[in-house]
Order: C-alpha cells, then sequence, then structure tokens
DNA sequence: GTCTCATATGATCAACTGTTCATATGTTTA
DNA sequence: TAAACATATGAACAGTTGATCATATGAGAC
C-alpha cells in the first residue's frame, strides 16, 4: 500500500492524504502540456502580443510598433504561439494578419489580471 | 501623428490600427506582472504542487512525496509560488500545511485545461 | 525574369531556470 | 540541555530561453 511512500526515510507522510491526492493528480502528460501552456504565456512580449490580438487582428509589422520589439522577435514568438495553438494567421497578399486561435486566452487574462491586480 | 510608429522603415504599418491597439493595452508593468505570474504556473513540478494543493492542503514532505520529487525542490518551488501569491502555510508543530492562497488558480487550470485536452 | 517588401528562420550568446548537494533554521522530544 | 526532525536556504551547475544579427523564403510589382 505504501511501498514507495516514505520516499524521505521517515515517517512524516500521511498515507491518507497522499493517497487522496494521486488519485486526484492528472497524468505527467497532462501536468506538461499544462506547463507548456502557461510558460507561453509567461513572458511579457508574449503577454503583450496576446493582449493586442484580443483587440483586433494585427500584422507582425503592427504587432512589433504595437508593443515596442523588432519584428524579427516577434515573428519568433508568434512561432512559438503557433505551436502552443494559441495564435493563427491569414494571408493577404505580402503581409500575414496574425489572430487568437482561441476563446479561453480571454478568460485566461482576465483570472491572471484579477489575481495580479488585487 | 505617427512619428514613431514607423520603427520598420517602411510603410507597412496600419496606423488605425496600431492606435487602437495602443489605447487599449496595458501597461508595462501590468504586462510584466501578468507574465510573472503565468511563468510561475509555467513549470510541470509547480503544476503539480498547485493541482494537488487544489484538493487539500498538504506538507512539503506529502507533497514530494505525491509529485515524485525531493522535499528540497519541492521547498524551492513553493518559495516562488509564495512569492507570487499563490500558496500560503500554516505551521503546526514542526510540520508546515501549504494550501492555495486565491481561488483564481482553480478557474485558470480549468481553462488551461480545456485548452490542452481539446 | 528581377527587385522589393513582409515575414520566417538559423546561429549565437548572455541571462535565467530548476535541480542537487550541503548546510542552516526552528521545533519537538528526551 | 542535546538529539532528531521538517523544512528552508545558499552555492553550483547543466539546461533552457529570448533577443539580435544575418540570411532565406515567398509574394507582388515592374
Amino acid at each position: 500500500m505504501d511501498q514507495d511512500l516514505d520516499r524521505c526515510g521517515v515517517n512524516c507522510i500521511h498515507d491518507d492524504a497522499v493517497n487522496e491526492v494521486r488519485q486526484a493528480l492528472f497524468s505527467e502528460d497532462v501536468a506538461v502540456s499544462l506547463a507548456e501552456l502557461f510558460k507561453a504565456l509567461g513572458d511579457p512580449t508574449r503577454v503583450k502580443i496576446l493582449f493586442s490580438l484580443l483587440t483586433r487582428e494585427l500584422c507582425v509589422c503592427d504587432l512589433a510598433a504595437v508593443i515596442g520589439a523588432s519584428e524579427s522577435a516577434v515573428s519568433h514568438q508568434l512561432r512559438l504561439l503557433r505551436t502552443q495553438k494559441l495564435v493563427k494567421f491569414r494571408r493577404e497578399g505580402k503581409i500575414l494578419y496574425y489572430s487568437l486561435d482561441d476563446d479561453h486566452i480571454e478568460r485566461l487574462f482576465e483570472q491572471g489580471l484579477e489575481h495580479v491586480t488585487e
């Protein structure tokens, strides 16, 4: 029952609590995916990009102007956000218009802002 | 009006869009704070800690057993989560019981899980 | 075709992150 | 008091990250 629970070698572990929480805990994969999502949101440049796209779609050049970063830096970050399925884009001639790929982002920002500004 | 907008040196910028988004954009400070919050959620160990605490309060030793990490590693991460006001603790004898400091976390996880598992 | 423009990509590098190990702190028990 | 214990803290080190610069791609204009 508690073969490998006493990994700290002593008796400070509450077996009942550990077992209860273990059952509720999600898998390693899900934990890693969740962490990757939050990590993608965990950079000021990307926060600004996503928040800007909350207002409307923008091209890379506009984004760079709005947030005050180089176009290369923005492009690199957009790539990361694309792989996390946070943004998508449509092409119009030479210009790529980026927009949010997901309506969860707005709610994540809402909750985050509440936490930060309280 | 657009003195410093044409930072890319060319004419790909949509001034109206840039100005509209700029007005909505939050301050640098808020962006950094938000990014720090999400960064704190952006690590598998911390995700597991927080998710475990969603079920019930736990001591450091229990947390280490549940998520399969060293107590030192857990303690270091708890410190970070404390500075971000994500967890708090109460002392009972030698043991420190940690719990969530904030009900936003549950909703952040909900939204995050929806995004990840869709 | 060639040129220009908007964006993407690759390499590089300093800064940061998370773990481990060793040690310190503060609490209980003997 | 000393010893045992739960946890915190500091140093150190490999691994990762984000910006920059240089270069590549792909589309429209000529």
